[in-house]
DNA sequence: TGTACATCAGTGAACGCGCGTTCACTGATGTAC
DNA sequence: TGTACATCAGTGAACGCGCGTTCACTGATGTAC
């Protein structure tokens, strides 16, 4: 850590970087302002200056969580190419990607219980996030025909919950102690045969 | 609740029913030895007669959880009865029924960040109920062309994790704000649609 | 049935701790002239 | 360039609090004879 005077000079980004840590680390409620001031190496009362308390502060977590969630998936998703279903599977890569990459930010979205009303802009992120998501099922499931198109928030919802499931129970602790499945192999082998039965014809083995 | 002379005579059950509310009501960190012993009328040094300290009780309570859900799923199951299609989809609803009825064992097993090997019978326990999970997966995928059979517990993953996700996602905090689905008709469509990529034919919509 | 005594399951006071937060303060920085 | 001053972003001490846990204790219960 590099030498400084008085003024930190960016004392709210290292806070959020110090409280990153420690709730990866340490799980939602391993997070202290007290201990993520020490690691700022700032005194206690310090967080004040930037923060009005400890909700914000981790509001403010989930708020760009859900920020760079949203620019990853939009990023996977590439605007359908170079095909719908392809597009739509990197977003499911994505989405598990994202939580193994930034820990911090998904136990702060997701695990924290933090309600989406209590900063300005978490619930438009979180919006924005979902929005990635609908747009993927919603062109996906146009290359149906239209009796058998799912409802496209019923489909985003199964895409969700099953890599978010994965996540919470296989991605977690010890890799591998509950099969010899990777988290991504079950992602993609559940999406594959998801998919398969919406009627999205894969090489049949 | 009743008058009591100096014995409790039932404390170690009414501490773990304590806890239990607590837990379900303000998440697995919103439970503390003081307040459990508090809602049992008791002193706050009381607990330590029954429990070796917190960790212990959290253990007990996921202990419990994972022979009560066992029980549950076992009971749906009903050895494959009427057929193995129906009972299996009997254990999906009563993965989602036990979430919802026990909300507290719940959080104590899936989201309290606690070890396995904690406790002599919580990894017994865990174990079982994966064994029903198991045990429904491999029957029902027996119906298959052994050519097409997917493996049993990759099978069991993906529907546990979809539970799991609908549940974590869908079925906790505000019902109904994030789809007009409830939980109950996303993890049944999100299974009959995987059932079909199986290979098991339903009545084509 | 009565008594002595071991055991059990509570009490209440105390501990050390770390927490979130407030407050008066002060050193550093930026700006007007 | 120099000076006065407002503002900003820190400090350090203190607060009240509730926590987990320990300890010596004591009232209640069960048992042997």
């Amino acid at each position: 850590m590099a030498k400084r005077g008085y003024h930190h000079g960016n004392l709210k980004e290292a806070l959020i970087e110090a409280a990153l840590s420690l709730i990866a680390e340490k799980g939602p409620h391993g997070f202290t302002m007290a201990e993520a001031a020490k690691l700022a190496d700032v005194s206690a009362a310090a967080p004040y200056r930037h923060f009005s308390g400890r909700e914000e502060l981790i509001a403010e977590l989930a708020r760009q969580g859900f920020e760079l969630f949203a620019d990853l998936l939009e990023y996977a998703y590439r605007d359908g190419q170079p095909s719908p279903l392809a597009a739509f599977e990197a977003v499911g890569r994505a989405y598990l990607a994202f939580a193994r990459k930034h820990p911090g930010h998904y136990v702060a979205m997701f695990e924290s219980g933090i309600l989406p009303n209590s900063e300005r802009g978490l619930a438009a992120a979180a919006g924005r996030a979902n929005q990635v998501l609908l747009r993927a099922a919603h062109d996906l499931s146009q290359r149906l025909p239209a009796h058998r198109r799912p409802p496209t928030d019923m489909f985003a919802a199964h895409i969700s919950a099953l890599s978010h499931g994965i996540i919470e129970l296989y991605a977690r602790s010890a890799p591998g102690a509950r099969g010899p499945f990777t988290p991504d192999d079950l992602l993609e082998s559940g999406i594959g045969i998801y998919l398969r039965g919406l009627g999205f014809l894969e090489p049949d083995t």
